[in-house]
RNA sequence: CGCGGAGUAGAGCAGCUUGGUAGCUCGUCGGGCUCAUAACCCGGAGGCCGUAGGUUCAAAUCCUACCUCCGCAACCA
């Protein structure tokens, strides 16, 4: 029975603010694979948890004019409550402010100072003002801030890093020996290709610009760098702390999987193997980076007022109904989308119609027939074999597709099941078979064999909807519940007692749900209306506004840059009798003619830089108004050349 | 030539590895049934399988070129 130990992660919830159902569905995934897991006999250990250090949160928190640790006692309050209404069944919830991970990771930090592979630097870093941050060489983006893409100056700083380069070879050979460590497959290529073919840097894992953070052990200065922190969650979770290895730790490390988002497989496949590496640990056996969740076409986002919330849905459709939407809607490897009609239309046709009308109707004709008392099934026919076959064979096939996480195909066989039952009640017409006294052995047979699939549907479901399956098989007055009973056909004990047949999902009307949540939006807009965080930066002297130039450029032509996506390289008359080009990162919003014979301000006195082959000069004003929304600051009136202050 | 994925009925997807009457869900139309939640079962309509070439007796499937979309990288002076 026992199949060994099982460890599954998420990943650990930053505690920026509330998730969304996209954030949502990795939990929902990992409770699923987890339960089954359970069921199958393994030891299965399954943690989530938050992640709740870094200058975001710090940044977060002074808006809101509480102190760090008050702003993540609340979001993770939220996240807890929204894995809790998803009725999700993880061992341990894990918080990067718990007061064991803090210790642990100061440990785990000084193991690996010892070791040699986190050093401290003295050099030249580079350092952007408004941000408060300082990079690497590897970490700017083209020579500027990857943040907010502004000029970085050297700065003497102190700063850890660590040797990243030296563990480049035993990572690439753990990779190719095991070819399912980064899963799916297109992923894997695009973290060799993208980061370990060109050569891993060094990472610099230490901040002195804020003070949110795990101090570094020896150096009260620093901070240790967030993704560090949080990625170590996984092992101090279990009782790690480098030092002496916890009972807990060595029994279910290393993990099994990590199931995680597809944006941060880079920092599961790549840092995390290594820091394991140099403290000399076994590595994680599978990294799954599942797609996203959009809501219609677009991400999530709540400038666009598109965002859903898991416990919203919980409360209007139930929680079987929302981890069922996302677990079978889900594609296996492309981004899957969430909208009001279609949770109604899967709600509908497949919750209410094949699986809960089946349930309703069978249960209730064993009541009508039999007052509810289960027949021995002495009566088979031979059109009673494909359906006994096909519940046989669905465990198997289950099982099969969830080794490679395709949830949604597993459970549609469940479904699959559900259908040929109800296609079953068809060929078999009980009704019929009810009214002729001699044929009432057969008719009992027939709605055993209903019952026992149905059965087998419910137990199927288990890891999925575990209340619905709850419900079926206390209306099927059983509670025969295992894996290890859908190996044979026949489980199900005569002379018991079928319940009352209670429809387990109402049917909705759509219009009218549509509408009760169309008039329920309008709270979501206020809210839109006063989250304007704008974070303003530092003061500034008149002097150092006096050195920025403005000038009113017309724009004389303009054409886009081939090897880039997002630039348009413009050529202007600023008021000079030689042209000026720049480049600017508007290609996405506005096109060539769009722009010729308007006129913008530029930032005319700025250095030049070469951006993929163009040599700008200057810099284009204009507005994000959202991330996915850019204007350029158009001026009428002021001709070329027109200086501004 | 940066790396990778995708383009199949009105919508959402499978099939492509190992060529051989194009399939599923929803919607739609018609029929059946009445145990059940206007549900369930059966059937029909609806596709030049992104475009153009090539290989082959035969291509959605293999090859080449191109177009469009998406992800990663790059990139918003």
């Amino acid at each position: 029975m026992n199949k060994g130990k099982y460890y599954i992660t998420t990943a650990i919830a930053y505690t920026s603010r509330k998730p969304h159902i996209g954030n949502s569905y990795e939990i929902v995934l990992a409770d699923a694979l987890a339960r089954f897991k359970r069921m199958q006999g393994y030891d299965v250990f399954f943690q989530t948890g938050t992640d709740e250090h870094g200058q975001k949160i710090e940044e977060y928190a002074a808006a809101a004019g509480i102190s760090p640790k008050e702003y993540v006692d609340g979001v993770a309050g939220e996240i807890k409550a929204i894995c809790d209404c998803l009725n999700t069944t993880y061992d341990k919830f894990i918080r990067t402010t718990d007061k064991e991970h803090e210790e642990s990771v100061q440990k785990i930090f000084k193991k690996l100072m010892d070791k040699g592979d986190v050093y401290k630097s003295e050099y030249e870093g580079l350092y952007c003002t408004p941000c408060e941050s300082f990079w690497t060489e590897s970490q700017l983006v083209d020579g500027k801030c990857p943040d907010c893409g502004r000029e970085v100056k050297p700065a003497k700083e102190e700063a850890y890093f660590f040797r990243m380069s030296k563990y480049q070879k035993q990572l690439e050979e753990y990779i190719e020996s095991n070819p399912n460590f980064i899963y799916p497959e297109s992923r894997k290529k695009e973290m060799i290709n993208n980061f370990i073919k060109p050569g891993l840097q060094d990472l610099c894992i230490s901040r002195s610009t804020f003070k949110w953070g795990i101090p570094f052990p020896g150096d009260e200065k620093h901070v240790i760098y967030v993704w560090v922190d949080a990625l170590l969650n996984y092992i101090t979770g279990l009782g790690y702390n480098g030092e002496d290895n916890s009972e807990m730790y060595n029994k279910y490390w290393p993990a099994n999987v990590h199931i995680i988002g597809k944006d941060i497989l880079r920092f599961h496949t790549i840092y995390w193997p290594i820091m394991l590496m140099a403290l000399g640990e076994p590595l994680p056996k599978q990294v799954f980076g599942h797609p996203w969740l959009l809501s219609g076409n677009d991400k999530m986002s709540k400038s666009r007022g598109n965002v859903i919330y898991a416990d919203d849905l919980c409360d209007r459709f139930g929680v079987d109904a929302v981890r069922y939407y996302l677990l079978s809607e889900m594609p296996h490897a492309q981004d899957g989308t969430i909208t009001y009609e279609t949770i109604i239309e899967r709600y509908n046709s497949d919750l209410a119609n094949t699986l809960g009308n089946l349930v309703n109707r069978t249960v209730a004709m064993n009541n009508k027939y039999f007052g509810g008392v289960i027949q021995a099934p002495t009566a088979s026919e031979d059109i009673d074999a494909e359906l006994k076959e096909m519940a046989l064979g669905t465990l198997e096939k289950v099982t099969k597709l969830l080794d490679t996480y395709k949830v949604s195909d597993a459970l549609s066989e469940i479904f699959d099941l559900a259908k040929r039952c109800n296609k079953y009640i068809d060929e078999t017409m009980p009704w019929a078979l009810a009214k002729d006294e001699a044929k009432k052995e057969r008719l009992g047979t027939v709605l055993y064999n209903l019952l026992e699939s149905i059965r087998f549907v419910a137990v199927l479901l288990k890891s999925f909807l575990p209340e619905t399956s709850d419900k079926i098989l206390e209306q099927l007055g059983t509670d025969i519940n295992t894996l290890d009973s859908l190996s044979e056909f026949g489980a199900l004990k005569a002379e018991t007692s079928v319940g009352i047949a209670t429809p387990l999902f109402s049917r909705l009307d759509a219009e009218k749900t549509l509408a009760e949540i169309e008039a329920s939006l309008p709270a979501v807009e206020e809210e839109k209306e006063d989250k304007k965080e704008i974070v303003g930066l530092a003061e500034i002297q008149y002097d150092d506004f006096a050195k920025v130039e403005l000038r009113v450029c017309k724009v004389v032509d303009c054409k886009p840059i081939k090897k880039a996506k997002k630039l348009l390289e413009l050529t202007l008359d600023d008021g000079t009798k030689t042209p000026r080009t720049v480049a600017s990162g508007i290609a996405k919003w506005y096109k060539p003619e769009d722009l010729i014979g308007k006129s913008v301000i530029v930032v005319a006195n700025l250095a030049p830089r070469t951006l993929c082959g163009v040599e700008s000069h200057g810099m284009i004003l204009a507005g994000d108004i959202t991330e996915d929304d850019v204007k350029v600051a158009f001026v009428e009136g002021l001709p070329a050349g027109t200086q501004l202050c």
